[in-house]
Parts: structure tokens; C-alpha cells; sequence
DNA sequence: CGGGACTACATTAACGTTAATGTAAGACGG
DNA sequence: CCGTCTTACATTAACGTTAATGTAGTCCCG
């Protein structure tokens, strides 16, 4: 308790109480051939010495660190800021502490992290692929390290994988749209993400389709330039100023963008530019943002669950280091649409009470 | 490389190689007495055979982990956020990972977070102090743990601390909305953290006395009611809807609020009541986001040095690792007012070119 | 040509824990 | 009363690495 001078170890609580290392050790971890009034009094002295058990040394004999790393391009974007919080929660739960580690979307930062990762015999690893990670998930399977893809799958890898239902969610999105009057409808996206991009135009077209928007009503923009970090580029927010003026002049105001946060950077250009503002336009995202962080400009956007996504990401890996062997599993989770009246379409009651959190 | 059985160790690449498991170790650390082509030889074969350095058996023996632990409020939070991954760069440049843990600013939960950190034996620890973390601290220094303050001191705590110039940045504020023209001013929080909000509100009242305000034409609100997480709340959002109301019939359309989370809880507010509206107010808030999020409603803003606070800390944090021995020191970055006109002031030209980033 | 210095390794002993195995003492049934 | 079972511990051996120390062989210099 007090500043002694080293760390106090089993020894020292063997040496004071007169009991084996390995007993003090059973008995702290209450294992059952330890008589009660031998834990109790292991107990106090090791409370009374401040004890804290190396996690370290004990990693190191059963070889379970109880870590997951959790691998995402980096926590200024507030949806892997939530990502990452939700995850906390989950694993911490169960037991786990997190490493997060940031690739910005990096495929070769993100080998050398989960090189890293497995450097540090972390129990499994929650990694959310930059386009191309490939390698990344073949390093991991050689080294036989547990991990679960996040929010997207890779193109001809088996893994298992905890996404959004993204096509439904294109799907809401666009329904979103048109049930709130629009008839020509436009998809915009920076097209960082693959995976999530062909899944969300997907479900978008079929909902079009469906509603009978023929193809020259639907404009899909995706800015492809690989850029890096291209989304927070003045030069992305001009091109998408003018996007938005050719479209509004075209007639295309129903606006289904690839995520919030590519929704907040048009509402910034249109704020920059002023020759169209957001009242030009229906508005809907993707990942409800709004949900978590009360953002002032309420937007209409599909719930990709968060914290659905992050449970069975945590449970998954789980799993899968207690020894579950099936074949790779896919969890998509369901989506919602949450309308916050940026789509165009008028609440009955002036003020409505917005449906807010869960 | 190949999915082997277990995991490559010295030992494996010792065999293979005929030299012993300290040359290899040495060898693969470029210690000064292995010979250049031996050197190069066990590096051979250990990239042949995919090895990757156990770090939980080599800081067992070494005493180092090369881990900090970061304990902060909460990642849903975008200034933590930001944090989180400012900190994560500035670690990794030394050769740091980093284990984030939240404390939903509860100094219980803090307090187990502090014990983990120790019992993981992470290197060093930087601390978001939730307020009363007294005991987190007491902790730490009987552990000997390194640690630093960040964001935030503690009344009567002698500790590393690296703290934004919070003074100056109401201060700043301050004269930002005077400079606008304002000459009736509110100051508005929700007052969680004690020591941020005193000093903001310190130079706010300075700026104000300097500028011959009296003290009739200025308003402090401070909504100190402790309920976990209010920021969020609806009863908070009513609460300052009303207070924005009777503030903008009183005449008091200068509003510093303590950080830009709680503007954009205003504008919320304000969005959502319909009764007052952005463009009744002048508007700074602190920490300057908008450098990061690029946020739609562009917010005058004190920039707090994100970058600098980061680097700050984890340099005196490895200095104390270091065996630095110093009195405690207190480092205060400077900060900055960025103006992107929510002040109320017009811009010369009609769309200026705004400040972004650094 | 003997001895000190240097080079390039090997040997040994930890680091603090936990898993596997061993054992003394008492209980108990036939 | 002998053998078996159970209880409650102790002993031993790892886990994979690194620090400290030891040691052949070579080189150099007087």
C-alpha cells in the first residue's frame, strides 16, 4: 500500500503469510482446493501488501493476454469513434481490454499494425479492412491469430465478418427519399469503401427500381480519386459544390449520401459556397451519427447498430478463441431508418419529437 | 510462414540455425558483438520462418511493455476522440501502442481502469481526470506508475500535468465576441469539469473588465446539476432553449460556451424550438473541432493545440520513464482563437476563405 | 612468445506467473 | 486396522525472452 520498494509479487505474499507461491496464487484466484479460511486470509494480506497481479507473467505462462486489437482508420471520424467506444464497452464486459490502433486506411500501415498485434499475442483482433488488406487477413490466418472483419468483407476471402446490412440499408435510404416525394434521386460518395459502396448503390437502385425511377432519374457521383485523406480536401469540397449546383439545376434534390459524414462535408460546401443550401434539398446519410453525438443539423440516416455490430464482433472472436471451428460466419446486422425530417418531407405537427438515441 | 503448429520462437530459429538463443536474440536486436553476417543470416531465416518477437516474454524479462494506457472520458466524445488519435500518432512515433480505456468521467470506473493499467503494466499512463480523482493519483504514485495530467488538474494534487492554456482561450473567446461587436455577454456550461471551467471563465471575466463591461452585461449560466451524462438529455437541451430565450430578450446575443460539443447542443436547441435561431446569436466555443470534423456550421472557435498537448505528454511521460526525477511540471500549450465567423461579425468579402486545419 | 585486449559467440539465470504433478494427514468403510 | 479416498497444501517445471557472465580463439605489441 505504502511506496514500498518494488513490486509486490506472489513471493512476498508467500514469504509473509508462510504458504507456497502457487498456493497464494490459487487461492487470489479462488480456485477450489484452497480451504475458505486460507483464501480469506491470502486475501487480506495481498489487499493489505497492494498487491496486483502481473498480467504480464500470467500472459506469458497460460498464453491468454485477454486484448483484442482493434484495427480502424483513426478516431477523429466519429464513426469509428463510436466504433471504438462501443467495442470498449463490449469486450470490457467479457473481460477484455482493447489496443486501437489506427491505419488510416492504409493497407501497408495496416499490415505492419497487425504485424504488431501479433507481436504482442493479443487473444484476437478486430480489424476494419482498408480497400486492399488482403495481406493483411493472410498474415493473420499464418499466424493463426483469431480475428473478425468489421463493417466490410474483403472480395474472395473467407472470414469471418460482422457487417451493416448495407444493401437494405441503401435500400431505406432511397425509400426514404421517395416516399418523401423525390423522383429523381442521386447518390454521392467520395467511394472510398468498396464493399459498403456496391452494397448501398445496390440496395439503392433496387429501391428506385422498384418505385419505378427510371435510370436517367438516377445520378450516381462517385469521386474515386484515391486521394489520401481526399475527403477532408478543399479540393473534394469544391468539386462537390459544383455537383450540387448541376444537380439541383437538374432537378435531382433527393440526396442519398454513401455516409453522414460525407453528408456533413456537402452541407459544408453548400454553407461555403451559398449558391445551394441544404432547404434546395432531401437529405439522407448513412450510420446515424446523430444518434450519439446530438449534431445541430438533424439528418435523416440509416442505423447501421453500432452497438449490435460491436457485441457480435466481441462474441464472434470469442468464440472463436475458446476453439469454435464452423466455417466462417457472416453476421449482418439490421438496419433502421431514423427520420429526422432532413429528407424534404414535412413533419405532420410543426415540431415533431425527433425519435433520439435508443 | 506457412501455417505451421505453433508459433515461431528463439528457440525454433536457434535449432535451425545451430547458434544459441541469446546470439539469436542479439542478432535480431543488431547488437554490436554478432558479426555482420551473422547478423544477416539468423534475420534471414527468422523472416523464412515467420517470426515475430514475443513481447509479452520479452517485457516479462525487460521490465518495459512499451505500452501507455489512456484513460479518458469516453471516444463517442469527438474532442476524445481527436485525443485518442492525436496521442496515438505522437505514441507511435516513440514506439508506443496504446491502451484506451473510458471512464465515462466516473472516478469509481477510473479508479479500476488505473488498477488494470497497473496490473497490465503498461509503462505509463495519461490521465483525463474525471473530477475527485484524488484517489486515481494516490494510486498510481504508490505504484510508482509514471504518469501525466492531461486536459485537466487536480486541486491539491502535485502532478505532470499538460493543460491548454484555458485562461487565455476564454480570454480570447471574449474578446472575440467584444471585438464583434458584443457588448453584452453570456458565458454557458454545463459544468462538469471544475478546473477548465474556472479558468475559462477567469479570462472571460478579464476580457470583459478589460473591455469596460460591467458586470449587469454579463452572464454566467453554469447548469451544475450532476446528472450522468446530462449533456445529452433532453431536460438539458429544454433547460438551455429557455435560458437562450430569455438571454436573447435580455439583449445578450454574445454566447461563449464552454466547449463546441455544448454549442453544437444549442444549435440543437435551438434548431429544435425554433424559437431562436443561430443567426439572433454570436457563437464561440472552445477546441476548435472544425479543424478536424469540418463541421457544417462553421464555429468560431479557441483552438486548444490538440497536436502540441499530445506530444507534450507523451514526451514528459517518457521523460519520467526515463528516470527524469524534476519537481512536476505543468505544461501549458498556447491556444488560439480561430474565427469562422459565428461570432456574428461579417466577413470582409462575402465568402472569405475560412482558417482550416493548421 | 607470453599476456592483455578484443571478437564472437555460448551458458546460466532470472522475470512472475500458472499447470501438472506429488504428498502428508485425516476420514472412512469393510 | 489396512487400504482407499479426499482435502489442502507443496514441489517442480515450464512460458519465451533478455541481462549478466563466461570462454574459446585471434590479434597485437613489446
Amino acid at each position: 500500500m505504502m511506496g514500498g520498494e518494488k513490486r509486490v509479487t506472489l513471493q512476498d505474499i508467500a514469504l509473509e503469510t508462510g504458504y507456497s507461491v502457487n498456493t497464494v496464487s490459487r487461492a487470489l484466484r479462488g480456485k477450489s482446493d484452497i480451504s475458505p479460511a486460507t483464501i480469506e486470509h491470502i486475501r487480506r494480506v495481498a489487499d493489505r501488501m497492494g498487491y496486483s497481479v502481473n498480467q504480464i507473467a500470467s500472459s506469458l505462462r497460460s498464453g491468454r493476454t485477454h486484448i483484442f486489437a482493434v484495427i480502424l482508420g483513426g478516431m477523429t471520424n466519429p464513426f469509428y469513434g463510436i466504433m471504438a467506444d462501443t467495442i470498449q464497452n463490449a469486450a470490457r464486459e467479457k473481460g477484455y481490454s482493447l489496443m486501437i490502433m489506427c491505419s488510416r486506411e492504409d493497407p501497408d500501415t495496416e499490415c505492419s499494425l497487425v504485424e504488431q498485434a501479433i507481436s504482442r499475442c493479443v487473444d484476437g483482433v478486430l480489424l476494419f479492412p482498408a480497400s486492399g488488406s488482403a495481406s493483411s487477413v493472410e498474415r493473420l490466418k499464418a499466424a493463426r491469430m483469431p480475428f473478425v472483419l468489421m463493417s466490410r468483407c474483403i472480395e474472395g476471402v473467407e472470414a469471418d465478418a460482422v457487417v451493416a446490412d448495407e444493401e437494405e440499408g441503401g435500400y431505406l435510404a432511397a425509400r426514404h427519399l421517395i416516399e418523401a416525394g423525390h423522383r429523381k434521386l442521386a447518390f454521392i460518395s467520395s467511394g472510398d469503401v468498396v464493399y459498403s459502396l456496391e452494397r448501398r448503390l445496390k440496395g439503392f437502385r433496387r429501391a428506385c427500381a422498384e418505385a419505378g425511377i427510371p435510370e436517367k432519374d438516377r445520378s450516381v457521383f462517385v469521386f474515386s480519386q484515391n486521394i489520401t485523406g481526399h475527403r477532408e480536401s478543399a479540393a473534394w469540397q469544391e468539386t462537390l459544390a459544383e455537383k450540387l449546383v448541376s444537380l439541383k439545376a437538374e432537378g435531382f434534390i433527393g440526396l442519398f449520401f454513401f455516409c453522414d459524414v460525407e453528408a456533413w462535408h456537402a452541407l459544408s460546401a453548400m454553407q461555403r459556397t451559398g449558391a445551394v443550401g441544404r432547404e434546395d434539398f432531401g437529405i439522407v446519410g448513412f450510420d446515424n451519427l446523430g444518434g450519439f453525438l446530438s449534431f445541430p443539423i438533424p439528418l435523416c440516416s440509416v442505423d447501421c447498430g453500432f452497438e449490435e455490430m460491436a457485441r457480435a464482433g466481441v462474441r464472434l472472436l470469442r468464440d472463436r478463441i475458446h476453439g469454435d471451428d464452423r466455417p466462417p460466419i457472416i453476421k449482418v446486422c439490421p438496419v433502421r431508418m431514423v427520420c429526422r425530417h432532413s429528407c424534404g418531407k414535412r413533419p405532420e405537427t410543426e415540431i415533431a419529437p425527433v425519435e433520439e438515441n435508443k
